[in-house]
DNA sequence: AGTTGTGTTGAAGA
DNA sequence: ATCTTCAACACAAC
């Protein structure tokens, strides 16, 4: 499930690997992806634009094209864009390019060079808009969001005002909710809380000031390393060489339930809260205790 | 073989 | 207004 250091990593490896590209043609097969447009529109008007830069706010993709038209993408939980170099790929590409996980094409971007970008979507839940490089920020998937947690802007004063605004909600919603936060997802957030020392169910207006600092810390530091690590490759992530991330080997709470905790020992739990699992430690987690 | 869990998001329901 | 549940979709694991 990408969420926002899997999101970076695919930035980053795009702006390398795309940037400058011509785009040649467009093919689909999901024309439910592409909204308020037809492929063959949206072909015509992506035909001979060139890559200028990839970039994202939260989750969200933006792929700028020249003649200042941008595509904005999202990923969902099982999108994946995979880029093909022009010539011989190597054994190692090859075999990854290869896996299930990356075999559900839906939509292609043909280069001039040579170069493919696919769109894998196994749940078909990803999004592709067109829209100009200026509205791009107005879009409602965008104007409705909130700040990006690694944005330098995004600064413990306004989370502070956040939490304050939110107080009844439980800090495991509030970190993932999108319109509050930008970027975490369900992984993020069980393994942030963790490292916080922190349980999930306390109430966003019930943090001591220590430990909103502690909570405000933890979310940089945890996504930082995820970066480092290209993300978490629990169940289907993959980057844009078709190659899972590493985060997956250090992840201390996150799909654990029933194992002993790396630090104290004692068993990690479980809970749904929202109908989604959140992952704890019962020890490391309670200040009480 | 039918049921459940998986998670992002927005919409519908309470 | 605000919170919770469900549907979109596909598949693996029971």
């Amino acid at each position: 499930m990408p969420e926002l250091p899997e999101v970076q990593t695919i930035i980053d490896d795009l702006n390398k690997k795309i940037k400058g590209e011509i785009i040649a043609d467009f093919w689909s097969d999901w024309k439910k992806s592409l909204k308020a447009i037809s492929p063959e529109q949206f072909r015509r008007a992506v035909k001979n634009k060139k890559i200028l830069r990839a970039r994202r706010k939260g989750k969200n993709i933006f792929i700028d094209l020249s003649g200042g038209k941008t595509i904005y993408l999202h990923l969902k939980m099982t999108g994946h864009l995979l880029v093909k170099p022009a010539g011989k790929i190597s054994d190692l590409e090859k075999k990854y390019f290869a896996e299930k996980v990356n075999q559900y094409i839906h939509h292609i971007f043909y280069f001039r060079s040579g170069k493919i970008m696919t769109f894998s979507d196994l749940r078909k839940f990803g999004k592709i808009i067109l829209v100009p490089t200026s509205q791009a920020e107005d879009l409602p998937e965008i104007k409705n969001l909130g700040e990006d947690v690694l944005s330098p802007s995004f600064t413990l004063e306004k989370f502070k005002n956040l939490l304050a605004k939110k107080r009844k909600l439980s800090l495991v919603v509030f970190l993932a909710d999108q319109q509050i936060l930008s970027g975490i997802g369900n992984i993020y957030r069980s393994e942030i809380l963790f490292e916080a020392g922190v349980l999930p169910w306390r109430k966003a207006g019930e943090l001591e000031e220590e430990e909103i600092g502690d909570v405000y810390r933890a979310i940089g530091k945890i996504l930082k390393k995820a970066i480092r690590l290209r993300g978490t490759s629990d169940s289907d992530y993959r980057d844009t060489s078709g190659t899972p991330g590493k985060f997956q080997n250090v992840l201390r709470v996150y799909r654990r339930e029933g194992e002993k905790c790396l630090v104290c020992k004692k068993e990690i739990r479980r809970v749904k809260i929202g109908a989604r699992s959140v992952f704890y430690c019962p020890r490391c987690q309670n200040r009480e205790s």
